[in-house]
DNA sequence: CGTTCATTTGAGCCGACTCAAAATGGGTGG
DNA sequence: CCACCCATTTTGAGTCGGCTCAAATGAACG
């Protein structure tokens, strides 16, 4: 297990100060002025770990923490009354996780690791009363939620419009560009989720993932070789799923 | 145009306070103890009323206020590269407008009017005063933002799982309830948007929309005469588009 | 009453799904 | 280290739903 060394995000050291997180550029109190982010990281439990395949919150729970996960990354879905998984999307390190939480004081859906992952822990009383007197804190937390609808909109948008190959590049250059953003390499990487998972998540089957993977070698824009992906094209991938303004 | 009258939500007289507003029981205020209430409603700049086709905010644009719809309807859209319309919803009245605009304090998507259309306005300057003194109000907005992110995520689900008979089914029975919410009829309503609207947002074409209210139509669960809709049997609707845990 | 736009209906085609089988790779135990 | 086993992924053949293009009908408005 440990040669793999792939995972997502390092395997970080569990205790670290915000201040010397690798993620500081990211998370959450990267905009945050310096008292409010030191306020904050009072706050913060770390260090939790937990085993691929491991539930992080269950739907119908009560939101009693914010999460952000700090290394490797995770599942988020929801399961349909036919017992089929509603893909929503996967996690990051630097993501929050469960925000839709806050609509009702509860979780709507689910959130499970694929690999080893790390996260921090902010509880709810805690975070409330930090929002009370911390302005920036506000700010920063209605930008998250509103970017995570922005987000999701967009994806819907993308659903809507594209057919099964612009999905698939347009997830794949999703994908490079947040690992990018999290320093790691946008072209090569591995995946942590099965086909199933990603063709759950755009409304596809788990061949027609696959065959757009193998149309996108066959045509030099990837190597694929199972779950490792090496990005030979990007622009081209950023074309086919683009789309938006 | 005084004899149509079918327009959503009643044509309210220009100036009320929130507390003799039909919208009361769904409104901002509703979960929000009397004092805050009423240092919400100080901060409302009420009665503004714009034609069918007027934009309310456009993409890009800084979001100078926080925009609730009182009466009419209105189309929440973004422009593709390509020039065509992504139409991401419809907002009914009581409804916030551009909630996405948290993420970066501008705009990322048009809402324009489908009716004659009023609205209310909260300054964003005032509305970050008030969050520093109301937690009710604090709440309240995360509350917001959590549901537009859970609906958001919850229709994008709906996209990838269902058909087209399905998406359309969907549409109508949330349609209707978001309705019913607002006392009017769950059963006989107008539709202010076209087909090629209603196509747009779930990623069908207007020709399959308007085969799919058809079917419907022969099956006798509707009836149809061009805009007008009125359900005959709401659980038949429900067990197609429903889906959800 | 005529014009114009929105909606409905029809015919044919293409892409994604379904079902089925082969191949690949990762992990395990000898 | 190698052979085996299992799950995952790839590939193939055939079907069906939704798209495209085109025409007809219906509704709204001057």
């Amino acid at each position: 297990m440990s040669s793999r060394g792939q995972q997502i995000g390092s395997a970080a050291p569990v205790c670290v100060s915000c201040r010397d997180c690798a993620l500081k550029p990211i998370c959450l109190p990267a905009h945050l002025p310096g008292e409010e982010a030191r306020a904050l990281e009072a706050a913060v439990e770390r260090g939790r770990q937990v085993l691929p395949g491991v539930t992080l919150v269950r739907a119908g729970e009560p939101m009693a923490a914010l999460l952000v996960v700090r290394s490797g990354s995770a599942k988020r879905y929801s399961v349909t009354l036919e017992g089929t998984e509603q893909v929503h999307g996967f996690v990051l390190p630097g993501e929050a996780v469960g925000l839709e939480g806050f609509a009702s004081g509860r979780y709507t859906c689910e959130v499970s690791a694929l690999e080893p992952l790390s996260y921090c822990r902010v509880p709810m009383r805690k975070l409330e009363q930090l929002l009370e007197r911390l302005p920036g804190l506000r700010r920063e937390i209605l930008r998250l939620l509103g970017q995570a609808l922005d987000e999701a909109q967009r994806l819907r948008g993308e659903l809507a419009q594209s057919d099964a190959r612009g999905r698939v590049a347009h997830f794949l250059a999703d994908l490079s560009e947040r690992l990018a953003r999290r320093g790691l390499s946008p072209t090569e990487f591995r995946l942590s989720m099965s086909r199933a998972d990603i063709a759950r998540h755009l409304g596809l089957t788990l061949e027609t993932v696959s065959r757009a993977l193998s149309t996108f070698k066959r045509e030099g824009w990837l190597r694929v070789r199972a779950r490792d992906i090496s990005v030979l094209r990007p622009e081209a991938l950023a074309a086919l799923g683009g789309g938006c303004a």
